[in-house]
DNA sequence: TCTCGACCAAACTACCAATATAGTCGAAAC
DNA sequence: GTTTCGACTATATTGGTAGTTTGGTCGAGA
């Protein structure tokens, strides 16, 4: 609610406890994590945080928020772009596999309880991924436009492209809950996602020319 | 080990325990379920059961097997079949749709324990994966012999869209444990399937008419 | 405006007793 | 030999509770 102006300038001591908080969170995770120890982290007593963030619950939205931000920032940008709109998707799965990889690096998904026990991050999740459907729709609409996809309903082609990356994700996270990190794993995954955007992009492209003609490299 | 010999005749005892498990686990899933209920339900004592079953596990285990061997059947048969690839491919999809439908409705996917904690399970579907992956890298496999797909390695290509299913899968099961089920939802997850396999098939299909010649109806 | 030591109440942990239930066994009915 | 059962046990689950942790508050002071 009322929350202290961040001043743009160098790291106020806001940042300070987010970078601490967030630190925490990575090594431990958010239920393992005490006040005490960010505090701690930060150069602070437990005390003094509750001046900056009136619950951890509020602490821990603000981390996340701080992410999202800056994934927020980065699509803005691609938003504002001149360029085919099947390199802007593509180029937006990536930012988005970043963003999570971020998201995961917090062990924002770990063992249930983080992600969908706090409400707060809850209704987070699901506003965000309205905001992402809107950006997809309109990086599809604008595919439509000028000719490049086949879309009846950008809106609902966005929604299919974002449950599939959803979808794989849920995946990646299962595994990762069973198996723990692996990096081969993890690459293996991150070609997956590639991949699938490809096939997907081709599989709404409109080809104008008879026959096959590729315009990029399928994999490296 | 040692299970009777089911007769190929009239509903035996093994196949009415089999219905009244299937019954039981249905209405209130694995755990909350007793051995005695079960036996109850099936017109017999509790020791009775053990007769037929050594363990609850195995008669879990008997239970979604006889589900698997129904699936299993209908694709042995799908697999003989003379039809175009993405044809069989959009068949199979719906086979395997009804498929997990069933399982979901014997509540095999709720609240983690039941098919993550029970190794049984767990290497029961980890196996069946595994066959899946090898029936869909056939079907692939035949599409780009016969000129249907653009394959590089129907392995791979496979595995994809095999991932693609498990992960909106996962999706769903998501939303189901949240909200619980609604036809609605389930009707537009089972859209969402079809479309799905419409654009992923679209996207290593083959043109070789100029143009956008469709040859099917992408929705109703 | 910002920091802290001391305090409280609610949540979590550890533990134990009571219960429930998977699984066993010997005997009997078919 | 096949199928059923009543009575039994050992293990897992549940409920309750005492003890500890920890999120959050407050008033004093810098």
């Amino acid at each position: 609610m009322h929350m202290p102006q961040p001043n743009t300038t160098a790291p106020r001591t806001q940042s300070i406890i987010l970078d601490a908080a967030e630190h925490q969170f990575a090594r431990f995770g958010y239920h393992k994590v005490t006040m005490e120890e960010i505090a701690l982290d930060a150069g602070l007593k437990k005390a003094s945080l509750y001046y900056y963030f009136p619950t951890k619950d509020e602490l821990l939205e603000a981390v996340v928020g701080r992410k999202r931000d800056e994934f927020r920032q980065k699509v803005d940008k691609l938003l504002g772009q001149e360029a085919p709109s099947h390199e802007r998707i593509k180029a937006y799965a990536r930012i988005r596999l970043e963003y999570f990889d971020e998201l995961i690096a917090l062990r924002m998904y770990e063992s249930r309880p983080i992600a969908r026990n706090r409400p707060v991050l809850k209704e987070m999740f699901l506003h965000h991924s309205q905001q992402e459907l809107e950006w997809l729709t309109r990086l599809f609409l604008d595919g439509g436009r000028n000719g490049e996809f086949e879309v009846r309903s950008a809106g609902r082609v966005a929604a299919l492209y974002l449950h599939i990356m959803q979808g794989l994700r849920l995946r990646y996270m299962r595994t990762l809950e069973d198996n723990g990190f692996d990096p081969e794993v993890a690459a293996q995954s991150r070609r997956e996602f590639g991949a699938v955007t490809e096939i997907f992009l081709k599989g709404i492209e409109i080809r104008t020319a008879g026959g096959g003609e590729r315009n990029g490299p399928a994999a490296k």
